[in-house]
DNA sequence: GACAATTGCGCAATGC
DNA sequence: TGCATTGCGCAATTGT
């Protein structure tokens, strides 16, 4: 079981280049050093900037990607063995009219979301809103260590005080007792 | 030298997924509690799966992938742009057809690495230290806020007991004091 | 139901 | 060369 069905996905991936292809050998790297050490994957949002989809402020286009169609061949995983499945046994679908539910026409927009402009948008608005949760844990992290080497300052602190308090404690005691001891001589003696 | 070429490089990529946009009410997520909960992305392809290497020891499945080619496009920033130069420089052979900035022939396996098995061991075995890594992490996190909730408990405790000692000392000084009225009245009396 | 916040995951760059 | 870290985007899930 386990492997059986599970994984399998392979999910093919597209990375569409924008520029690279017409970029002369000019600049292409406007600013290798730049503190940004995180363009690795795609967009790479903006993180403020209002602009609604601006896209890349480092430079980078995300493109809009709309046109774009190409995957029809790649399938994925679950979803092809479940399409191929359901193909085999009832594919009827395909000689009947439009299935409605069925595999997107692949025509180009297809109404839902995958690649439009639309699911653009959810992306980049996710992608900010991760990044605005991954600030917020490290803070939290952050301030939770400090607050237990805080503690640690502090409870030192507090012992010290308590062994402060002990040894008046106890020299107060102790002159006590000698006032005790002085007191019952003088009884005895004045006896 | 090292690294700093690199970069630039948008490489948008488009996480195809399948299903998830017609999906059906039927049975998409075989089993979400499973433990594999990760084939959301990309890779972890089906691909081939002839098991070439035993790979994950941990049950995912890596899958070989081989065959594909779709990325052609999905260069890497580095060798693309390399790739690039030299194609333009010393094999303009290729004359002009195809738009020149599309590097690679797609192919099949280009000789470097990416989609190749070596890639693919590569990126398990990284896979996998990520995997080991976050697992220290959040371990580590949740050690240092158990930490601090201890302490913080550890410190009331301590704030308790020099609480305690406090009334103590006032205690013995007034009872001190009072002894020491006594003694003087004692004095002046027997005066 | 839409949208933000979280979370697990894989990728790639970088550290060691 | 290889594991360890880390920032990032994707997608699924959860919270509002």
């Amino acid at each position: 079981m386990s492997v059986s069905d599970s994984p399998a996905s392979s999910i093919c991936m597209f990375a569409l280049h924008h520029q690279s292809s017409s970029s002369p050998a000019g600049a292409l790297n406007p600013d290798p050093s730049s503190m940004s050490g995180q363009m690795s994957q795609m967009d790479t949002g903006v993180y403020g900037q209002p602009m609604v989809f601006p896209k890349t402020p480092d430079g980078r286009s995300m493109e809009q990607m709309m046109g774009f169609e190409p995957y029809s061949s790649c399938l994925t995983p679950s979803s092809s063995e479940r399409a191929a499945q359901q193909n085999q046994q009832d594919f009827s679908q395909f000689l009947l009219p439009p299935p409605a539910s069925t595999l997107r026409p692949m025509g180009q927009k297809r109404g839902p979301s995958k690649d439009s402009v639309e699911y653009r948008l959810r992306r980049e608005r996710n992608n900010i809103a991760v990044r605005k949760s991954r600030d917020k844990a490290r803070r939290r992290i952050q301030l939770t260590q400090q607050r237990a080497l805080q503690l640690q300052d502090e409870n030192h602190n507090l012992q010290l005080h308590i062994q402060r308090l002990s040894h008046e404690v106890d020299s107060l005691r102790h002159y006590l007792s000698q006032r005790h001891l002085q007191a019952r001589e003088q009884d005895t003696a004045g006896d």
